[in-house]
DNA sequence: TGCAAATCTTAGCCTACACTAAGTTTTGGA
DNA sequence: TCCAAAACTTAGTGTAGGCTAAGATTTGCA
């Protein structure tokens, strides 16, 4: 009978492998309500020419206290700047994420609908997916997109 | 010149259609300590005979006193039963809920190294990617892994 | 042009999930 | 057997991200 090697899948991984993996899974998680607004704020801009927090507050299907707070936090951050009754903008670091954002939602949609995903579910799926896709498994998707 | 439909990606989703993603997210966020919990727990029942809180917060990355706390919540929940100096044990709504959890993990994880992504950010990946996937998209990775 | 409605802010509250520091309880080995 | 180390809890703190209710400011239209 041949030693065999353990099944991955039935093994743990080290403590300090899992610890790191789940340590990094935190920061994706705090920074998944930032990468959100700063999309949204972007496409607001881009498809009805401002971004009021009212509007916001309906999209996100949240208080508008908790857009005040919430922005106030992203401003703090160097994402956003506001100007009351005029609606919010992106600084340069906001763009950047915001372009990263929206380059990651539409890759992963457009990679569900081609695994024969329907569309509204690849939306669903890709709002929550995207803020925990590494750059690589991203590539991966990609080179599968390309080859039909 | 045909009328031509608005570019469905360039174009914004009815406020309401939005919300509701957004509020869906919301939910797998706040479930996805609860999975991460429950499936790490059965993990180390299995493979190490019982579940110490001290070995989870080392696994978690996480003091002790974060997992007092949470494995409150998770007993408030009626997910988890505790003996004090005797380790974790799941309840039967636990059980489902790591049984649903490591499926959904070994699932996504075989699918990323079958698409070509490596197994150490594969496994990266899945323990974010686990808490936001819908059956319908589990459903359709399956198939794929099975087309080959 | 003036005021009602829309927009935004403030105040006060809550829960989840982190932390450190300082206990308490149990266990196991000399 | 007993006591030091390990395991666990408690207390106190902080931030993120939610909420409602009430107040302030601006806008737009009658
Ligand atoms: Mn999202
Ligand atoms: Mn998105
Ligand atoms: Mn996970
Ligand atoms: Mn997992």
């Amino acid at each position: 009978m041949p030693t065999r090697r353990p099944d991955p899948a039935r093994c743990l991984p080290s403590a300090e492998a899992q610890a790191s993996r789940f340590a990094r899974q935190r920061e994706a998680d705090r920074a998944a309500t930032a990468e959100d607004y700063v999309e949204l704020i972007a496409d607001l801009i881009r498809e009805e020419k401002e971004a009021r927090a009212v509007v916001i507050a309906r999209r996100m299907g949240v208080s508008q206290a908790t857009v005040t707070a919430t922005v106030a936090r992203l401003q703090r951050d160097g994402l956003v700047e506001t100007q009351p009754y005029r609606g919010l903008f992106l600084t340069e670091a906001g763009q950047q994420m915001a372009a990263a954002a929206r380059a990651r939602h539409e890759l992963l949609v457009r990679f569900l609908i081609a695994l024969g995903l329907d569309a509204e579910t690849a939306e669903q799926d890709a709002e929550g997916l995207e803020h925990h896709v590494s750059d690589k498994a991203l590539a991966v998707f990609g080179k599968f997109l390309e080859g039909r």
